[in-house]
DNA sequence: CCAATCTCATTAGCAGGCTATCGATCAATG
DNA sequence: CATTGATCGATAGCCTGCTAATGAGATTGG
């Protein structure tokens, strides 16, 4: 039983080492593809705008931001109309690493389910999904709108 | 295609973190109960050996040590006969915890899988069993010996 | 027997995730 | 207009994982 948490677990830690060699290749952290894979296609986001597409916390991504500027892959410029905000600016050289970086992660992906038949991929796809909408639907972390608020529900 | 992969990463989040919130209510963070179910099975164990079963570095079996003997979970004994071993032996405390830490792992995979059937189970765990073949078999991440040196694939 | 080598645990330092807190700025209200 | 409250990024500090380098102790070869 808990066994599938246990293969899912390893499973995952097997693919993300694996993404992070794949991508280190070309300067770019497993941490930092993920920013990279939303500011190719939205430039300009805000640190608290891309941890709510990511999932993570705002510190994470100011982390990764800073690793990311020291790498030369981002930049931070200040909202001219609202002195709160910092949006994110990608640099030349993470845009010329986006092809070689998407190309990298489907070879892995296709490489990680190369021995699943189509059908084995469609049902570990719907129960991985059924696993997630069990684990955020009856007890929903998120509410839309609020980020990264605590787990307390019990009363002041 | 590369879908199934965020699935799995989601998926596997979700769960890390619902088992680190559960077993904290017990003392017990999620890194040092995968060294407490091994302890619980075999006490006195090296660091490496805990390392090698749980595939882990040595770092950070000891580095979790460490703090597990702030916690009060477990001590270090110098192995008499070998000098450099350190033997890691459970505490009281440790062997405590052992019921409910198990009942809450039992528990949330009980509820992670709940919406799936017992064959939905079993092609979830077959396909996982799959994709870490696929990616420990054929392609050995690491040659003994060989360090996967990164960033420069190129020629000399 | 002693020097070289090997084996282990530890330490240092990095990446990436989290919570809690701070400081700056904006918005609303008196 | 000034104060207050909300919002947002940044910082501090923790846990968990990694690699590389250190150091103490065992083995082995000469």
């Amino acid at each position: 039983m808990t066994e599938v948490l246990r293969l899912l677990t390893r499973a995952q830690k097997l693919l993300r080492a694996a993404a992070d060699e794949a991508m280190s290749r070309h300067g770019v952290r497993i941490g930092q593809n993920l920013v990279l894979e939303v500011l190719w296609q939205t430039d300009g986001l805000t640190p608290g705008e891309l941890a709510a597409r990511l999932q993570v916390t705002t510190p994470t991504v100011v982390n990764t931001a800073t690793r990311m500027e020291a790498a030369g892959l981002l930049v931070r410029r200040r909202d001219p109309a609202d002195g709160r905000l910092v949006r994110l600016h990608l640099t030349p050289r993470a845009r010329a690493a986006e092809r070689p970086i998407a190309e990298a992660r489907r070879r892995l992906a296709e490489h990680a389910t190369a021995t699943l038949t189509d059908e084995e991929r469609r049902h570990l796809h719907s129960a991985l999904q059924k696993i997630i909408d069990q684990m955020t639907g009856p007890t929903p972390p998120l509410d839309p709108g609020e980020h990264t608020r605590s787990t307390d529900q019990g009363g002041p």
